[in-house]
RNA sequence: GGUUUCCUGGCCGAGCGGUUAGGCACAGGUCUGCAAAACCUGCUACAGCGGUUCGAAUCCGCUGGAAACCUCCA
């Protein structure tokens, strides 16, 4: 089946999902705005880069070659605190920028695991792309479409406005006689030639510690230049998408598309989403007010938003039960919820891989197996609509249904087909397991575990031959036991089984 | 102040002119030694007021409430 026939977008730029057509057939190029390293990743870039790591997958499994590249940018705002640098004397005291960007660079990586996304094709770094970005500011500058003032080099909005009618303002739906009333008094105001204006190559100030040389001063690269550089260098000057954050919108994205236009005259990328945001009691987190969750406080429980920690896969999920456009709320009890549906889904998955088709002997398609297969066709119909990752959920959750009857001999082995069976083991997997990255953490042992698994299998046992024998307290004892450290048994028809809690 | 978006049942959350979204919670039931799980049944909403339409949660207008952006921000 070929899924990229069907696949629909939702373009920023229109403001309408369109069909999705990449500009080389079988080939995506995605470009997605990635963090900035000077601080611990929050959980509202976990949620952006998950949507766009299930936008990723799922366009693997429609059959793209994608070239996914997601930056990190390292280069910015860092300015010396202050602190008497003579003071700290050797070099080592004092902090090197580079050390920062590190140190949160090895954190974001380490989350992006925990959170199960995939590691780009590509993961650029700013200050690995100085030269690139000079030389755009040059290319600008040669179009005309810049001016340097004092050593710093600022992008002519207006002019640009002129020469590209209706390009600034077209992905955040920003009018620009508005804006050039609205913007508000800036630093370095005084040199732009017209409020709208910004830099895209800054001279450097003395607290700045991070700077290069440039034919116009010692400094550094505009907020904005980065992404164009780099997207342009390893996807050309026009791709696919561009993925990032709703609220970078304006200015950076706007900003982005007119440097772009500035360097090379064209639109750099043909489809432009964005992901919303993650609030905390229905706003949107912030350090500065107290309205914030670091992941980790999220993972242990350590919060006065939520009762108890919930897993990465938990929260993944519970991500994943909401468009990536709309805001999501994080609340305990959405969270509670979440892990209930998760756990079972996972639990499904595992009854469904486990049913051998011999299991089954419907020998012509039966009611069952159209409606089994209608919920197939669901879930990817919705994930070819804008990628609505709940739609999908929710017809999987049909799906299971189906199979949880079956199991429990409510459903008779000659309601369903052996090929439909196949089909459904397949697809569920590849929905769970590829497109929405979901792991199973509530599975026991797992099979890198065959000591518990083991374990379990003998006090199964045991306890199995104590039922058999009615002796009810030593049955009991054992599931009491086993629940108070977090093991779950169950009595289905065919045995106990057991998962962790 | 400007721009944009949103307002769905107890909670989370789909929906893009005619459909039971789905999950959680809650109540009753089946199964079970008892639980748990699963299954069945019930709970059926669209901020308010108008308008367009055979028909609106879905389109338009007004009112009210919220949020994001306008400043580094996913």
């Amino acid at each position: 089946m070929n899924q990229e026939q069907n696949l629909k977008i939702y373009n920023s730029l229109s403001g309408k999902k369109e069909q999705f057509t990449p500009i080389t057939p079988g080939y995506v190029g995605m470009y997605v705005c990635g963090p900035t390293v000077y601080n611990d990743v929050h959980l509202g870039n976990c949620r952006t880069f998950t949507s766009f790591d299930v936008i990723y997958r799922y366009l693997l499994h429609c059959g793209f070659k994608v070239r996914y590249v997601r930056n990190i940018t390292d280069v910015g705002h860092l300015t010396d605190d202050g602190e008497d640098r003579m003071a700290k004397g050797a070099k080592v005291a004092q902090l090197e920028p580079m050390e920062v960007a590190q140190r949160y660079t090895v954190g974001f990586h380490d989350m992006m695991r925990v959170f199960n996304n995939l590691t780009p094709s590509i993961e650029p770094r700013a200050t690995g792309h100085i030269p690139e970005q000079i030389e755009m500011v040059q290319e600008i500058l040669n179009r005309g479409l810049a001016y340097e003032q004092n050593g710093s080099v600022y992008f002519n909005v207006p002019k640009f406005a002129e020469s590209f009618p209706g390009v600034y303002g077209s992905v955040s739906g920003r009018v620009l006689d508005d804006l050039y009333q609205e913007t508000r008094t800036l630093k370095n105001q005084d040199e732009k030639a017209h409020p709208a204006d910004f830099a895209i190559w800054m001279k450097a100030r003395p607290e700045d510690i991070m700077v290069w040389k440039s034919p116009w001063s010692i400094g550094f690269p505009g907020w904005h230049l980065e992404c164009s550089a780099m997207s342009t260098k390893y996807l050309g000057s026009n791709f696919d998408i561009h993925g990032g954050g709703n609220d970078l919108k304006f200015p950076h994205h706007e900003n982005e598309i007119a440097q772009n236009h500035g360097a090379c005259g064209c639109h750099p990328a043909n489809y432009w989403l964005h992901a919303n945001m993650l609030l905390l009691n229905g706003k949107k987190m912030s350090k500065s007010d107290g309205n914030t969750i670091t992941p980790v406080q999220l993972f242990t429980g350590e919060s006065s938003f939520v009762s108890k920690g919930y897993s990465p896969m938990v929260v993944r999920f519970f991500m994943l039960q909401a468009h990536y456009r709309s805001t999501l709320d994080i609340t305990d009890e959405g969270l509670l919820a979440a892990e209930k549906g998760y756990r079972k889904l996972m639990e499904f998955n595992k009854l469904l891989q486990s049913i051998p088709s011999s299991a089954i002997t419907a020998t012509a398609e039966t009611d069952t197996d159209r409606a089994i297969l209608d919920c197939i066709q669901n879930a990817f119909e919705g994930m070819n609509d804008d990628f609505n990752t709940a739609i999908a959920i929710a017809a999987l959750n049909d799906l299971s249904s189906y199979i949880n009857k079956l199991a429990n001999q409510q459903l008779a082995p000659s309601e369903i087909s052996p090929w439909v069976l196949e089909r459904a083991k397949v697809a569920v997997n590849d929905l769970i397991a590829n497109v929405f990255g979901l792991l199973d953490d509530t599975s026991g042992g797992g099979k890198e575990d065959n000591t518990i698994e083991g374990l379990m299998n003998l006090i199964l046992e045991l306890r199995a031959s104590a039922r058999a024998n009615k002796d009810w307290p030593t049955s009991d004892k054992i599931r009491d036991a086993l629940t108070e450290i977090g093991v779950t048994v169950k009595d289905g028809k065919e045995g106990a089984s057991w998962s962790k809690s």
